[in-house]
DNA sequence: CCACCGACAGATAAGGTTTACTATGGGCCG
DNA sequence: CGGCCCATAGTAAACCTTATCTGTCGGTGG
């Protein structure tokens, strides 16, 4: 592997014309020098070594984006963001997936610290898990005194996030158009109550209510995971219950898909005995059946802002926090409430088979239940 | 940012022996040192450069794998399989996705071999490009030479993968079981005629032909692209021709889902007027109206044994070519071929309108036809 | 009792690059 | 015609870590 020594040598110049001419510098060097060493470079096949430029600089051109899920289509979304913006300014972009597993999330803050990022971006929300957060801390504060850039894009433990979304707003924008579709009695599935852009969302569907005139029905409210399976539970524990329901609206869009299938499984037609709403619009939203009502989040842009911020901040220049707007899809799984809303009263309708029946499931009529 | 200088001197010791401590090295230290060393850098806050190591082992535990599109499903698969084999092996996994652009492409690798980065996985199929193959050629032996382990995961210019999917066998398998099923007439969107992978598995699709003992139509072998647009223009392709067809076999989900979606606008209703197959499995393909028939590719393993391959070849250890197995998953979108093949005599079935009508489309009989 | 060995610690070079500083001319102003 | 500045080139230090080599000291075998 050549080093800029041998192009030097090659070029016979000293080692520092040769770095003046490879790395661009505006150091003078005349015509005929500046050629015998570009010529000298190209001869022999020269790539600068990053590690040596980063152990000088104290800094090397990467920034770290940690997600929770890398195949969960809401972060590939915000990744392909961040890198455009991180491509084109030269930047290369780490993608830290950390199966949300804190530890992991941890040793990959750490690895990235070790090689000197640039910068860090939190692309999934925080947990509420004190002690986890204390350490995460000090790390966090650790990089920026080292001068990296920190940036959240979800709400975190350590306050609000630099550049988000409003997820609050957004809810409640969905609960309202619920509410002009007729609804009432609206349940909401709830995620993770120790994720925190979980607990904005619930705030929104509180705030959504709220606005509407109508009480909250905490028996409504089910906390679930984030995922289809935890979809799928949480329309079974709305059919457990006794509280009666016209429309459920989901946390996001998998929790919606799960819940869409669910019903389905139980031979429930949407949005005729009952409506759903997701949230996010990730692509899939469009493709089930019925398509989904849901909010689309901007997440692109979310990531490549999330970079500008970064870059930023880099920069030395003042930075100041954003909230981007989300946008209401209504589709086909939202509609006017039914005349008798759910759960019927039929207890086994909440116990869920273990294994998926081999006959397909047939149409039950409304009055079969 | 502390040092190992400070941490030394924190420790009234030589760096020296700090390093070894820190370095977890098995030269000997006495425990009573070792002790003052882990607290002196405990206190300090002491993370190892990451650089600086870099530079004396000539290389840095990153793993690059490059994806043609980090948001399409089938590479983040993957990626999360490389992930699972690197993180259990203290690497960092850079995820480059090149969004189809060569000189993207191009521009990531080199970033790579510049900061050393141990291995590089292409998850993606190669473009048949001679003169970008050339050069690309050039910087990857360049990278081998240099002690970096350079994967492919799919066919390239550079012959064959080193560690693959059978994709051959796997569309061979899909034709023959729409063979099975009774079909004759197969029609094949078969993506990018310059992208490797495209070419495998049509491949596979004439040798599916072949085995059953029927002879390939090319008016039924569409080049399309790799997207859901392109299965919609496969359709309209096929439409528009004169040959006839009771199934479309693509080359891979995407494909397939553009083509039911254009099936539904079109009021042609999936299985009964026409069956349609993908590849890959993604996970939507379980989700659609009617749900797909595919193809299963062990995406995530695919990954981990990537970049077990990429650990051999670092370790120096004989390497094998891989091929794994995939599996045919029969969902709703195949059935019992028509009794009168696609297309009818409406030329005008064919056009596609620039824009999707405002009403939804009203489900035609096949006797309308 | 001496030579040698093992356990441990320190000094130093090397890895590749950039940059502040030094050096050498030639041209220009006084 | 001499001093000075500008353009250009070279020298060497610094970034941080680790491996190699050297050194010391207590102990052990002959």
């Amino acid at each position: 592997m050549a080093s800029i020594t041998e192009v030097a040598r090659l070029a016979g110049v000293s080692t520092a014309t040769a770095s003046r001419v490879v790395s661009a510098s505006d150091y003078p060097v005349s015509a005929a020098t500046r050629e015998r060493v570009l010529e000298a470079a190209r001869e022999l096949d020269y790539v600068p070594n990053a590690l040596a430029r980063g152990l000088l600089n104290r800094r090397i051109p990467v920034v770290g984006v940690i997600v929770h899920d890398i195949t969960d289509p809401y972060f590939a979304e915000v990744v392909r963001g961040v890198e455009d913006g991180a491509t084109a300014a030269g930047y290369l972009v780490i993608t830290c997936s950390s199966e949300r597993d804190a530890e992991r999330e941890r040793s990959y803050v750490r690895l990235l610290r070790s090689m000197r990022a640039a910068a860090v971006i939190f692309a999934g929300s925080g947990l509420d898990d004190p002690q986890l957060n204390a350490e995460m801390g000090r790390h966090l504060a650790a990089m920026r005194a080292e001068g990296a850039a920190v940036v959240h894009l979800s709400p975190h433990a350590m306050g609000e996030p630099d550049v988000s979304v409003d997820n609050a707003a957004g809810i409640a924008a969905m609960v309202a158009a619920l509410v002009a579709l007729g609804h009432r009695r609206i349940a909401f599935l709830a995620g993770p109550a120790a994720l925190f852009v979980a607990r904005a969302r619930l705030e929104g569907y509180r705030r959504g209510l709220a606005e509407a005139g109508i009480a909250v029905d905490e028996r409504l409210v089910v906390r679930t995971g984030f995922d289809r399976e935890a979809g799928a539970l949480g329309v079974d524990a709305l059919l457990a219950g006794e509280a009666a329901f016209t429309a459920i609206c989901c946390a996001n869009d998998l929790l919606a898909l799960g819940a869409l299938a669910r019903l389905a499984e139980l031979g429930l037609e949407v949005p005729r005995d009952v409506s759903v709403a997701g949230f996010d619009d990730i692509s899939v939203a469009a493709m089930t059946a019925p398509s989904l009502s849901t909010v689309r989040l901007p997440l692109r842009e979310l990531g490549r802002r999330g970079f500008a911020h970064a870059d930023r901040a880099l920069a030395g220049e003042p930075l100041a926090g954003e909230l981007m707007a989300t946008r209401l899809v209504l589709r086909e799984s939202t509609g006017a409430p039914p005349a008798e809303p759910l759960p019927a009263s039929r207890p086994q309708a909440a116990t869920r088979p273990t294994t998926r029946p081999t006959t397909p499931p047939t149409s039950r009529t409304r009055g079969a239940r």
